[in-house]
DNA sequence: ACCTGAACACCGTTCAAGT
DNA sequence: ACCTGAACACCGTTCAAGT
């Protein structure tokens, strides 16, 4: 069985949407913008997209379903993010902390979206295969970045896995406690980022050159 | 006012309990341990301790006090263990590692609940005062443990804050890297810590003293 | 195929009333 | 002081019925 399809273009039917699943999750974003995931619900998606409660089962087997949803399309952006930070940069170690610093930046312009990625409420992530290939897309991203240091002879060799994993642990406390305003008011200015962001990631990836393990 | 009078010994007045207040505290970490937070709720509470569910309401002042203490008593059972697992080792980078372990070994051995400590069910973590206390406790052993191997010309000189919230980040991250599975199997054994754990809290210490910043 | 409306079980919270 | 029972608003989920 086909477990996706028609997932991106429905038939506008004459119904209420064209495409009512991809209408709930935008709504579910904005919700996570405006008012944080604790009023992030189904009947209240429902109402704001213009449908009866019950319209919703129709796209997802249940709300559980709609956070995987929500939660892949998260990876999706913030891996475009990582990408986009590093640019053309050359150095690989660079490149690296970049990758750290679009991490880092999309979890704290996203702070609610970004506990849905990591966060309890949403259950079983490992079941929902398609959420689980963002999520690897992600850490690739990151894992190839250490490899492209390891070949230029700036990061330790060996197998590139653990350094990937020290690194993505690196960012993922950093943003937490971002989002949780350990670390002073996150947002410092529009788009200027935190000051601390560029020196932690910085600290990261020098550790990796530096290491004697 | 004093906010928290009796607080630790209510008197046994007859009722059903000396102390409801510490038996729900203790009846939600029973249910975190067994069945996750999405199963934490008042009612559920309420029945366990034999109690009506208005019951919970003299004692909290809705649900989200509830979560703050059981978070409170999480940061010190953390806090503890932190303690504990550098014991009376003498190297201060070594201790400030063995803290990290015990982070992360309460992290991965209570998950659900280090998840209340951290996550977005319980809502504005920084209004609580005490709970406030509590974590900024746990993140002073780091502090002082960073300061003990700056004065030992261990550690990069400087502001001790940067450096500790590098480490604490680092561990952040890899706890929930390590709960979330990300990392393969969480509980190796019984007692044993995994061994992703002892590396890349080294990683992390290390990177205190070589980095060039 | 897609959506509606009623219905069920459940939860957080409040409040008058009980001991 | 501390607890109970009824009550209210709300949510997730299901299902027969509609177009």
């Amino acid at each position: 069985v086909p477990t996706s399809s028609g997932r991106k273009k429905e038939q506008p039917t004459g119904y209420h949407h064209g495409d009512l699943r991809q209408a709930l999750i935008d709504a579910a974003l904005r919700i996570l913008a405006k008012k944080g995931s604790a009023q992030l619900n189904l009947r209240q998606l429902a109402r704001q997209t213009g449908v009866s409660h019950a319209a919703p089962y129709r796209h997802f087997q249940d709300k559980n379903a709609l956070l995987a949803a929500v939660a892949e399309e998260g990876f999706r952006k913030m891996t475009a993010k990582m990408r986009a930070l590093a640019g053309t940069e050359a150095n690989p170690v660079l490149r690296l902390q970049r990758h750290g610093m679009g991490y880092v930046q999309f979890a704290t312009e996203n702070p609610a979206h970004y506990r849905v990625m990591f966060g309890s409420e949403l259950q079983q992530k490992h079941a929902d295969e398609s959420l689980a290939a963002a999520s690897a897309e992600a850490f690739s991203v990151l894992l190839d970045a250490v490899v492209a240091c390891q070949l230029a002879g700036l990061a330790r060799p060996g197998d590139p896995m653990n350094s990937a994993l020290f690194c993505w642990s690196g960012v993922h406390g950093l943003s937490l406690l971002l989002i949780d305003g350990k670390l002073g008011p996150c947002g410092i200015g529009k788009t200027n980022t935190h000051p601390l962001v560029e020196e932690i990631t910085g600290l990261i990836v020098d550790s990796l050159q530096h290491s004697r393990r």
